[in-house]
DNA sequence: GATGAATGAGTATTCATTCAT
DNA sequence: GATGAATGAATACTCATTCAT
């Protein structure tokens, strides 16, 4: 069972590099077993179907990103701080140049659907926490907080991960502008974003 | 060629219904070609491809929803209620029950996605023309205008859109304060969108 | 449309030669198509499915069967002597030499099957209108026609139509004796079956 | 050797059900040891292949059919009924309630077919050494014994054991008249079939 | 303007069987 | 006796698009 498992990891890896890079619907499970020089017979031995594998893929990146975001949870950093990083952490991760604008793409449309719904999912209670951490010690001030956090999540998702730096200066502007006042955090809380955002957008 | 466009018209309508109904992948040329009881040839003689089919389609739909939103700009009613009758006109149109939920099944992410792209290219304009009434007539304060607006109408579409109702009393709550606060108006001052959208929702 | 059919017919054939030769299972679609020389597509103009094709295949073998067994209706023979031609006429003819082998191997046992269902739904109502010209005559006596015929049918194929002349001679005696008896014949008077079905073995 | 043979009954048992209950070509060995609670290596180590499990399981029915059949060989009661009685205890026992209808569905056409030649190769002798009895007891009086016999049996499993009791009380009285002429009875020798015959069709 | 016959690339999934451990 | 990972051949069907008439 270790060795199955194993093998199965790699797959995945496989698998969700071609996702990301072709697309899922473009490729194809001969793809696929090409590049991990398998039979046909084996990869369905490991999966059920090609939409399972994709949800399998989608598991593990998830997975990977709510681990990064719930380490930030006890750091010892300012809870306006705390809020960045958590959703810092759930996006691509840097070193995986290609997804940004990958999922993006309208042949990826269905992954990405899939892999925001399961990122809201896992974030949002996350985030909350936080929100709740920052309205105790009065940083924040604020009621329906999973809610609230809920909005945020969204539109930063919406406006901030779409492709080719869609974005403007005044649309950072306003994010931070409704993030405060979302939250009941004094003006200027959450300008330090400003520089991370920008940060990003370099790489 | 005024019996040509006729045609054309015809033709779209039918492709609209069918991609609504079973989604733009399940919508087979023949099908299209069937329904409208005309040849192969025929559709293409009319249509370049079947996405372009689709482009023109949505570009119906949203030319006779900004349409309706223009005709608001000039009523005589007051800034809030305008800026909730034009978010109105572009949802779906009551009578095309179906579209509702049809959207957002996973076969139509492609068609949603397009559609509400254009739709936010065409609608922020409008209403950030509302909201500059409303700044000037001091209901509303802020900058930014079309920045702000296009957040609105996203978090609106992203939350309010989706199947099955999986919004909740609060989501309304927190995205009117949302809304009072992204505008600068006083607390209260959208209060009145509350029974718009349940109305909606009994539909 | 004249070309269409024509083509049509042609599939057929080609269908048929190689469901007989193969097996109905054994008989891709590309196997068709290639010995065709048609597109994919060609052939899923023409045939909904490949079980469809089969049942056209069908179709076509028996109608041409029917056909000859019809002419044997008004022919100036004798009553007895109708009934051996007619049962004879559905049998396969001795220009396709292969398939009274082909049908009997397992790969074919689904075509199989459903030949015969079709040939005694057609050859039940022939061979009955013959018999009660018999009895009118006074050849025959009996009552309960339609069932006696189809006893016989059946017999007749699952005793005589099985591979590999696995009859003997005293099947053949038992049969013609069994037809005079339910019939109400006298003895004798289908004996010179034994001929024929002599005839055939030796073909 | 005992423990292995053991579980190779248990193996055949389970077979027998799925083959009868979804067919023997939609049953898979996957299906097989998934239901046995086995490794693919096990099945193989039991089984040569599926064919030959099919075979085996086949053997297995008929052979507790001919056990029964051969008790009635004894049984002290008078021809006729014991003709009736090895006919009804070849076919299947009302407790395996499914199969009845099973076997005729066209997935399962295969294995009927195997089994009906399974069952006249052995059916045929019994039932000859009854007829012979009858023909020293004066109650029967033909030549050509197992042809007669054989050809009752094809009839009656063509007839008979069709699905959705596709016969009608006509073709029971045709059948009672040819094997009283076939086996050259008295007329009504074999009348009393006609209630078994109708209570079975009432299980 | 309109037809409809012809194309052919593209793809997920099944399953009996083997064999090293 | 028993395992289970690995195989790989085999196959029906879809559908947007073209083009000669």
């Amino acid at each position: 069972m270790r060795k199955g498992e194993k093998r199965k990891q790699e797959l995945l890896k496989i698998a969700y590099r071609l996702f990301i890079t072709r697309g899922y619907e473009n490729t194809s499970v001969d793809d696929i077993i090409e590049e991990a020089g398998i039979a046909k017979g084996t990869y369905y031995y490991y999966f059920e179907s090609k939409e399972q594998t994709l949800e399998e893929v989608i598991g593990m990146m998830i997975e990977a990103e709510t681990e990064a975001a719930k380490q930030v949870l006890s750091a010892p950093i300012p809870v306006p701080q705390k809020i960045a990083a958590i959703i810092s952490s759930f996006r691509p991760a840097p070193e995986e140049q290609s997804i940004e604008g990958a999922l993006m793409r309208p042949e990826n449309i269905l992954m990405h659907k899939k892999i925001k719904e399961k990122l809201y999912e896992t974030a949002v209670p996350i985030l909350a926490e936080v929100v709740r951490e920052g309205v105790k010690e009065g940083t924040f001030s604020c009621n329906n907080i999973p809610e609230r956090v809920r909005m945020l999540l969204i539109t930063s998702s919406e406006i901030f991960d779409e492709d080719e730096g869609s974005y403007t200066k005044r649309d950072i502007d306003v994010f931070i502008d409704m993030t405060e006042k979302l939250l009941g955090a004094e003006p200027g809380t959450m300008g330090f974003v400003r520089r991370l955002i920008r940060k990003q957008k370099k790489k």
